[in-house]
DNA sequence: GTGAATGCAAACTATTTGCAAAGGT
DNA sequence: ACCTTTGCAAATAGTTTGCATTCAC
């Protein structure tokens, strides 16, 4: 059987010296069930199930830890809360639906690296990283409209 | 002597019935005197250079109607507050020092633009705006690193 | 058994709201 | 004089911190 991406960050978590305890894995395993983005209150409503007792502090430290880790990536939402998505799928942007506050991803632009170059070069900045978002109306919420 | 944006401002919120009244004023002023991104407490700070008795919540309160009448455009940062720009000037992407946090307008990409239409169409989304923001070092930061 | 991790409560930051007082028209 | 707007204080939302208890090792 080969190993998983949640094999390895368990095996990598305990290699750092953390402990695996019950609230720690069932936040893992909500995002090794899933691939969206979830918010914090999300994961805590999903990683319940699993672990009952799971306090609410303890899934903003477990996130906090596996962001510092780099298997999760932080990503901030247009009402200024943020949500976690996993760093493997987390490339993309993302697309918001203004009226139902859906939130779609797409893929990574490569068109925009190279679009970031020559920004570069005129301000002398070194560019680290970069958000996109796109607002704008769903199919759904759409199609509500018009009736 | 032409008509400014700050008086064509002025004008238009009397002439939807709100009242010129010196908080309101110093917050404007502000925006018309410079040009960058300002959070709420900078403007608050700023504007109580002409208006000492100035209450954040009035801040608050402005910047909100200035946005909806148009004039500022909100933004959202890295961790997750909020700061507002002249319209007028907005439509540029903006570049963000982690470590002084200036930020330095660029103008916006066209290529950008066209780059969302495939978006649009494999996603069945209207897409009305969008916000790209670049984060990294300064020259000036950076020359300070290399020390 | 020991120290890291948890969960509660409380602190904190950014923002919004209720309300009596101030001030533009 | 009227009624919007203000500023304070308190409420709210999301998040972080202090600390005694719990639990993985």
């Amino acid at each position: 059987m080969p190993e998983n991406r949640r094999d390895r960050i368990i095996k990598n978590l305990r290699a750092a010296g953390f402990r695996l305890t019950r609230p720690r894995m069932a936040v893992i395993n909500v995002f090794a069930e899933t691939q969206g983005l979830h918010r914090t209150e999300e994961v805590h409503a999903l990683a319940q199930r699993e672990c009952p007792s799971l306090g609410l502090v303890t899934v903003y430290r477990t996130l906090s830890l596996l962001e510092k880790m780099g298997y999760l990536t932080r990503v901030h939402l247009e009402n200024g809360c943020n949500a976690f998505a996993r760093t493997d799928l987390a490339h993309g942007h993302h697309l918001i639906c203004r009226a139902c506050h859906q939130v779609v991803e797409f893929p990574g632009l490569e068109a925009l690296m190279e679009m970031l170059a020559p920004i570069a070069h005129e301000t002398g900045f070194l560019i680290e990283d970069h958000m996109l978002e796109l607002f704008g109306v769903c199919p759904d919420c759409l199609a509500l409209r018009e009736t």
